[in-house]
DNA sequence: CAAGCCGTGGCAACCGGTGGCCACCGGGTC
DNA sequence: GACCCGGTGGCCACCGGTTGCCACGGCTTG
């Protein structure tokens, strides 16, 4: 590629190689490049007749709009990015499906990016995406909010998952959700309950937690926290003498993926879920219902995250002005399995 | 947009929302701009003191380069497309992150396009990233060989986990993998195996299916295999009285989320899980190892298959000629967990 | 001392669309 | 009959890089 002499311009009128541009379109249709480009973008200001003609060339060449040509002066890349913290987890499947499925009924391609949890892969994947992209949603971003907010600056930007001042964001229903978690165990008569936190720059985590320690008076419980977690399998089980070290009788967990992993650990350690303990996860994830026993948790809307961030994202992209102030409250709902039963009473009697 | 008048262009000399081109780093510079853009991508071909100069100049002015505006020209347009088939098997995970990281490793950005199992979407999806990226990997692809090969004809091409003649592909070693997995059952005693096949449309399937079908004879068991079934739990769930049909004392599944729906199913017929009946899965996904009993199953190198179709892709860019037209094989590994056992003796004794 | 070569920088065409501006045309209006 | 107007199509500058070709200057070489 390089020299556009004369001699390649010649070569042009019948290299088979290349596709079609909207030059090609136009000597076929005899009008000029420019009418090509009006008619398919811009119906209505092209007479129908010209129109017709244009498209049975175009159709018959094969034309296919360069995405890359008309980007460039427009700026409309029609692609959205999708930064998640780790694709591994089960966690963002169904929002990458959501989302997927939103920005692909707009005629958008996303554009998924993993950041396994660094701070510094999610700078460097936003630095290459960024400028290819018309809008950014953020899965769970570990970033600061002042970071988040130089991104919103550059590109209209929806937080998923947190909530971030002057950042249109969706999330799950947190607070109604953990309360709901707790108002199921004191019902089953727990009066301690440890809660397995995540990590601290997690801001589903800090909500979770605050709601506990809200609720917890009115419903007659004690709450306990212990240290951060990785929100991971691992991190679960490593937490599991931490956990019975309380002497609770219920855990809620961070997460599943926390809560699957102290499922393993409990067994490990001899201790019946939910015989002993009982076991509180949040989001419902892939697995969730074959672990054994079945998980007791509060199901996030997976899906509809990823959705609605998309369709909110494409609103603000036509509006000057960001979307809605206030964060989308999606709802979450408890789903009870078999990880979650009555009280032991701690004189020792089994209430089954 | 739109109007690049003279005003425009006046305009531009203290725009501070626009993002600095090489023109503003070329003025800042005292250069031409052709000599700003070969110091950038063109290393050498200029003054070590011009170039500090003009690397001075643009770290000043932040300027980054537009990606849009190299890629018209060149096509070089640092985007790889990994097509999968459904974002939310487990199954890709791994091999987005395999993926992902090769990509990055290599400076490009990768687009995951989920296509939901469905031919009609996998196309839209190709259509729509083909003009955008260097090179595509497709995922257990629902394509024809035909198709792919068309696809292969207009971007550099590498298939994950099929074979398809003429183009590059990267699969696992299911021979070696099946036959270790009917090996392990042999050796536990079972004489009767069923495989719970996968979609007709799926590669793997039949090279596991061939597999089994050839190591049986010198292992002294007999195999049978189901319709084909869905690739899912639910698939595998369904499955079960058909699994329970035909007698067998071991069931080699499809893969992990087939094996483990027919955990749930077995378990609600009340059919013991390694005691009654012994169960295989492939790929090792997550979950495999958390539910119950955890799963014995042949792990697939995933995180491995993404690397290495990336690495193989971005091979082949480089040179005019796809690379070798062999596939690669990656090795399978068996893993033993709780959920094979030593054949239930038909009279009805235990073995253990 | 002329010829040749190499290192280096600038010129300008080009990638493939987009859209402001203007010209042209036919018909309606006063 | 002059004027105006809306519909329609063409011209051309422009987005922001890339690169073939050429010019210029200094140095080597015969």
């Amino acid at each position: 590629m390089g020299s556009y002499g004369p001699e390649v311009a010649r070569a042009r009128g019948r290299d088979e190689r290349r596709s079609p541009t909207i030059y090609d379109v136009a000597e076929a249709a005899g009008v000029a490049a420019s009418t090509v480009s009006r008619a398919f973008s811009r119906p209505g200001r092209v007479n129908v007749d010209t129109a017709a003609r244009i498209h049975a060339a175009a159709a018959e060449l094969g034309y296919r709009a360069n995405p890359l040509a008309r980007a460039l002066p427009t700026g409309r890349t029609s692609m959205l990015a999708l930064v998640v913290s780790d694709v591994t987890n089960p966690f963002f499947f169904q929002i990458i499906r959501g989302a997927e499925g939103a920005a692909t009924e707009a005629d958008r391609t996303l554009l998924v990016a993993d950041v396994h949890e660094s701070v510094a892969a999610e700078r460097l994947a936003l630095d290459r995406a960024l400028p290819l992209v018309e809008g950014v949603v953020l899965g769970t971003s570990r970033l600061s909010d002042a970071a988040i907010r130089v991104v919103a600056r550059e590109r209209p930007t929806v937080v998923v998952n947190r909530v971030v001042a002057g950042v249109p964001s969706v999330v799950t229903d947190n607070a109604r959700g953990a309360r709901a978690a707790l108002e199921h165990l004191a019902a089953l008569g727990h009066r301690s309950v440890v809660y397995a936190a995540g990590p601290e720059a997690s801001w589903a985590d800090g909500m979770r937690w605050r709601t506990l320690l809200e609720a917890a008076p009115d419903l007659g419980v004690r709450v306990h926290r212990t240290d951060p977690l990785a929100p991971t399998l691992a991190g679960g089980e490593g937490a599991t003498t931490a956990v019975l070290g309380t002497r609770a009788t219920a855990v809620v967990a961070y997460n599943d993926l926390v809560a699957i992993g102290l499922l393993r650990g409990l067994a490990a350690a001899g201790v019946g879920v939910p015989r002993d303990v009982s076991v509180v996860g949040f989001d419902n994830i892939f697995g969730a219902d074959f672990c054994t026993p079945a998980l007791t948790t509060v199901a996030a809307p997976l899906s509809a995250l990823g959705q609605h961030a998309v369709r909110t994202l494409l609103e603000g992209l036509g509006t000057r002005t960001p979307a809605g102030v206030r964060p989308a409250l999606l709802p979450a709902q408890l789903v009870v399995r078999g990880s979650t039963a009555p009280a032991r009473v701690t004189a020792g009697l089994r209430r089954r």
